[in-house]
DNA sequence: GAACTATATGTAAACATTTACATATCAAAT
DNA sequence: ATTTGATATGTAAATGTTTACATATAGTTC
């Protein structure tokens, strides 16, 4: 009712404006989804989905199952959609970009040359491996999708621009990877 | 003495590492030097410097000020430079990055498309500035710190290293917005 | 037979981060 | 004259996030 709506609350409701899904499904679909730029644990998504729900965003019917325990399944409610429709649309807020490897290659300096070059020749293999798997992804997209990727007023378009997102950022940081093992080598 | 130093610790100790600075002025050089991938405010500054202290990481000596407060211009101690050396080198743990923005594109198929568009050209706008100011200065180190970045021991050439990775992502960032933005537009 | 993985939902404690509260002085701008 | 910004250091409260605790069943791997 009052206080307003987390980023991780709307980063929810954007996974549920697409399937009903329960906490548990929420907490993988935010790994497979948006895991390269969103992220919780199911410790922190239980307490949201009720905080949602609390609010009138969000509404679940319970499924009773044999076998395993029993789930609830969530939706999002029309004040929900109304109010993933307008943040998303809204400026978004600054929040600083935290990145640990970038912060040690700001002490690269202070480390031995040797563990230093090992490390970012790994990272961007990790980094490349990345890469390699959004490239697929996107050539599956493309096939698939064709004609939905001309409106971006669908999900599939969305989800498109995100891979994308994903591609340049995973390119990018694995050439800097690349880059910067290559300098030390040297 | 116990416990582990926080990522924000060595933050604070790279940058005491190069020069001795106060709390004020570290958190000036946070924003200054590596705003863009870390940052805290001076409520988490102040605490953290007091545990590195106690941790026998860095010390400080008073320095009594006229017409304004006194002050404690922190340095880091040998211990402090080992542990520093140390973590710099060690490979870096796997957070999850979180940007508000590419989450709202995951929502941008349920957004009004004007607005959508709009606060995409903005951001574009936004890393097309920052993109700006890191060409400008990094005009200014390859003239100035010529020999020094060939040498990848010194830290000159880590500064260097750290704004060629915000070169490259605000490169990459703005793309993708204006690519985005022109996406709906059209 | 034991350990591990997947399904399913929570709570508790610790840690990290932001926002607000609190104080003090000087210089510059309005 | 008053406000704003810079210098300088803290604490308190609220919020966000991770790690650990807690339980229960079925199937698969070792």
């Amino acid at each position: 009712m009052d206080g307003n709506v987390s980023t991780l609350g709307y980063a929810l409701l954007g996974l549920l404006a697409r399937e009903s899904l329960t906490g548990y499904e929420l907490t993988a679909r935010m790994r497979e989804r948006i895991g390269f730029f969103w992220g919780a644990r199911h410790s922190q998504v239980y307490p949201e989905l009720a905080k949602l729900e609390q609010r009138g965003l969000a509404e679940h019917r319970a499924v009773e199952q044999e076998g395993r325990p029993d789930k609830k399944v969530y939706s999002v409610s029309e004040a929900g959609m109304a109010a993933l429709r307008e943040w998303a649309g809204a400026p978004a807020g600054e929040r600083p970009t935290r990145d640990e490897l970038t912060l040690k290659a700001y002490s690269l300096w202070a480390a031995e040359p040797e563990r230093a070059a090992a490390m970012f020749r790994e990272q961007e293999l990790l980094h490349r491996e990345r890469l390699a798997e959004y490239e697929r992804i996107r050539g599956w997209m493309e096939g698939e999708w064709e004609e939905k990727l001309r409106d971006p007023t669908t999900p599939e378009f969305a989800s498109y621009a995100t891979l994308r997102r994903g591609l340049g950022y995973e390119r990018e940081y694995a050439e800097w990877c690349g880059w910067l093992a290559w300098s030390i080598e040297r």
